[in-house]
This record gives C-alpha cells, sequence and structure tokens, in this order.
DNA sequence: CGGGGTCCTGCGTGTTTGTGCATCATTAAT
DNA sequence: ATTAATGATGCACAAACACGCAGGACCCCG
C-alpha cells in the first residue's frame, strides 16, 4: 500500500463522512498507528482535513458549526443529545423529517448499533456515517416542501414496517388537541408512522408548545415520549404531564 | 523489450488496476528498478500518470475523489448542460447518483415540466426546486459508499418503472469493455437502471474514458448517449464512434 | 570499415523517505 | 484522582531514490 493510496483513502472516507477515527484506519489500512498519525499530520499540513484527538475532522464540517443562528440550534442540540437516551442497540427506529431529526442524526453515540428506517433524505445522509447504522430510506414522492418522501407508496411500505420507536419532528403541540399539522399529506404521512410504531417521541422546540393547527395528528395519549430543550420539571409543561406521556 | 512496449505495459496495468507498483514491474517486465523508474517519470512527464513513491497511480483515480479539483468542477457543469438538451417536457427521465448527476440537477432549465425517478436523495433535494418537476425518490438500503438507495427492493421498484431515458455517471468507460465499476451491489443497481430505460446516457467527465474496472455493467451498444466535457469532434473520443453512440 | 555521436540500460554509491518500535508525555473519560 | 487511550519523540532498518559511470546497441558519416 502506498503513502499516496493511504491519503486518498482517508480523504475519500473524510468527504463522505465528515471525519475519520485513526484507530479505524489502523485496522482498515493494515498500518502501524504512527503511520496513519503522521498521515494525518501530513495532510492536515496541506490543509486537507484537521487533526483532532484519536483521529480528523472534514475542514468543511468544522467551519458548520459557526451556524448564525446560534440559538435555536443550541436548543434542537439539547433535544437531539436527550433523545439519543431513547435508542438502544439493536432498535428498530423510525423518523420524520425536519431540522431536530436532521440534529438527531448527527448526535448519535459513535458506535449505535440500530436499524433506521427514515423518509427523510437528510436524514439517511446523516445517518450514513455511523458503520454499524443500518439506513433504509423509504421511496415515494418526494415533497417539495416538507422535504420528505409521502404518498400512497410511502404510507404502503410503512405498513410492511414495525418499529419499536417513532421520532418525529413537530409543527405544533397542544395540551387538548395534541400533535397538529396543516399538510394533508403530511397528516397522512405522519399517521402512518405512528402505526408503524411500538413507541413514538416527539421532538419539539419549545416555541411550538401550545399551538394549534387545522389537522389532527395524534393526541397526547397516543404519544410517549415529548423532548422539548426545557427543563423537564418547568411550569411551561405542566400541562402535558398526562399518565402515559414521559417529558424529558 | 523495447521501451515503448514497457510504456504500453505500465499504461495497461495502470488502466485496469489504477496503479502500479514499480518492484511488480520489476518482475513482470525483467528489467532493473533504475530503469523503471526512469519510464514512470517519463510517463508521469507526458500527463500519462502520477508518479508517487514506490510506483505510479492512474491520474483519474487521484482525482475522483480529490473536490479540490477546480478542473473538474467546471467540466461538471459543462457536462450537466450538455446534458439538458436530452430532457424534454413530459418526460419521464430515471437517474442515478454521483456528482455529475447532482450537478445537472442544479443546471436543468426553470419550467422543465417532466418526472424524475432516483436512487440518489442528493439528486431528489436538489430537483425539488423546480415546480413542475415531480421528484420520485426510490426507497431502500442506503449505501454507505455510494449515497444511493440499492438491493433487492431498489431493483423490485424498478423493474416497475419504464422511463423514457435513464442518466448515470460512470466510474469508468472505455471502448472495447464498455461501462465497467468495482461495486457488484452498483453494478447490479446499474443494470437495472438500464432495463428500465427505453434510452440510457452516460455522463462521463474525460478523465474516465478509457478505463476499465472489474465489473462489467453494459457494452458501448446498450449506451444511447455519451455526454463528456470534451468536444463532440475531439480525436479523444474516436474510438467511441459507434453507429448507435450519439456523442455530445 | 571504423570512429564519434546518441540512446538505453544496469550497477555502485551515498542520500532521502517511509515504517515500526520503545519510551515517555499528554489527553480524555470516569 | 485514577486509569486507559492517544500522542510525541528519537532511533533503527529497510525500501526507494538520485546520480554518475560504463558497457552495449544503433546510427550517421567519412
Amino acid at each position: 500500500m502506498l503513502k499516496k493510496e493511504r491519503h486518498d483513502f482517508v480523504m475519500r472516507q473524510i468527504n463522505l463522512h465528515n471525519r475519520v477515527l485513526n484507530s479505524d484506519l489502523v485496522q482498515l489500512l493494515n498500518v502501524s498507528e504512527d503511520t496513519i498519525r503522521r498521515d494525518l499530520q501530513e495532510l492536515a499540513e496541506n490543509g486537507q482535513l484537521s487533526k483532532v484527538h484519536g483521529g480528523a475532522l472534514s475542514k468543511s464540517y468544522q467551519s458548520s458549526f459557526d451556524d448564525s443562528d446560534v440559538y435555536a440550534k443550541d436548543a434542537k442540540v439539547c433535544i437531539a443529545k436527550k433523545t439519543t437516551s431513547l435508542i438502544k442497540d439493536g432498535m428498530v427506529v423510525l423518523t420524520g423529517g425536519g431540522t431536530s431529526i436532521i440534529e438527531l442524526a448527527k448526535q448519535l453515540p459513535e458506535n449505535l448499533n440500530a436499524t433506521f428506517f427514515t423518509v427523510s433524505p437528510f436524514v439517511a445522509i446523516g445517518l450514513a456515517k455511523y458503520a454499524k447504522v443500518e439506513v433504509i430510506l423509504i421511496g415515494g414522492l418526494f415533497s417539495k416542501n416538507s422535504q420528505v418522501t409521502y404518498g400512497g407508496h410511502v404510507i404502503n411500505q410503512l405498513s410492511e414496517i414495525n418499529a419499536d420507536l417513532c421520532l418525529l419532528g413537530t409543527s405544533a403541540i397542544h395540551p387538548q388537541n395534541g400533535l397538529t399539522d396543516t399538510d394533508w399529506e403530511i397528516n397522512q404521512l405522519k399517521k402512518a408512522m405512528f402505526n408503524s410504531s411500538k413507541k413514538a417521541g416527539i421532538l419539539c422546540i419549545s416555541e411550538k408548545l401550545d399551538i394549534s393547527l387545522r389537522l389532527k395528528v395524534a393526541s397526547l395519549e397516543n404519544i410517549d415520549y415529548l423532548i422539548t430543550e426545557l427543563d423537564p420539571q418547568s411550569p411551561e409543561l405542566n400541562a402535558y404531564r398526562v399518565k402515559t406521556l414521559q417529558i424529558l
């Protein structure tokens, strides 16, 4: 194996997954850690990646942290991190789209071993970096607004799935009216996702609490977990304390 | 053994395997290391390969994952623009993934009215901006390497599709060996895509011409359009002038 | 025929580069 | 604070390299 080939291999991994662990590279390339470290060092000097303890990261990925929208972003990261505690090894998880879920896809533990079904291309792309996660993208018509697949074909496929946990972002949630939405197709889609899972969790930034829209997706009783960026004890959430609903 | 013969031999090896070790060449050609070194040096100066410590690598192989390659980017835009001329209103188009196709998705005419089936989430996302284009993302297992959906489920769905035009990027194309690839699953996928379309077009940056890989996808006869960034009349393309193949 | 030129090749020398190992320092995780 | 993982440094050895030189093949031309 030529040095240049190793370098190319590393860059391919970086472009694909935004990161490499140097322990992985040792195995994959069959060379000593020293060699890997020197390779990464050299690539870092050429500005092709940025080296960190234990591996290296893509430069672009690094800079993607300086989002101007730090505020909402923080909340979503917080929500995503809380949500990871619901996902255990071996689970089959079904997810929708939306920024909260996409953030979740970035925050999962490194060697999670699970199966994800998703209707969101963005989520699929995000999940691709986990070596032990099997990703199935559910195909169908692609919605220009919601950026997820939807329609009869998707619903058919969902009927064949039996997931352990369904995770959805939400447009609106309300103590009485439950989960609501404005788009009929997306509404149908979310209902089908509920039906295909044993349990359901809603990722919900606090702005969307106490809002009610035209179309009902599910009532609070059908939801098992509500994950917000707020403290689970906070008064804003009092109205949601239902027997079956766990708040975190 | 004449110098020219050695050079040809080396280039054949490079095209076949994307790499040569100079220790191998010493054995195979029965000459001294110095001679090999001088040969490789000469070929490198002619731009036919790129020499590295211990051997040499194919130029195209190099740049295939080097996204700092500005030329390649330009070329892909050029290819994408040429390709748009093949897509007419009302058509049903089936596309693969890869940077060329993703670029194509950005370059379509604004109010194109067509239906696109694709296995690439990136392409679906790119196509979402065209109001009159219906986008269907074909679902299935998501490949971490190729970033497209693949596998039996995808192939089943492809069998139900009858598209007017199939557009694929390519890993390698060769006058005799046709379209080839290295990954078996992707190979199967591409074959299925050919079978689901009346016509097929290959988007191919010139670096990937005259290269042959392990697995055959299709021969030139099965391809209807070859789109490169080169002038259709350029001598590099002479070998591809087959009755059924339109070059643009 | 034979000298002088060029080109190609292989060998010997010394130099540079790449790699792995041992040791010790540093960092992250609990 | 303790422990395990990771990193840095220096060293040794082998592989790859550059360079100069010499012998051989070939050609041109007198």
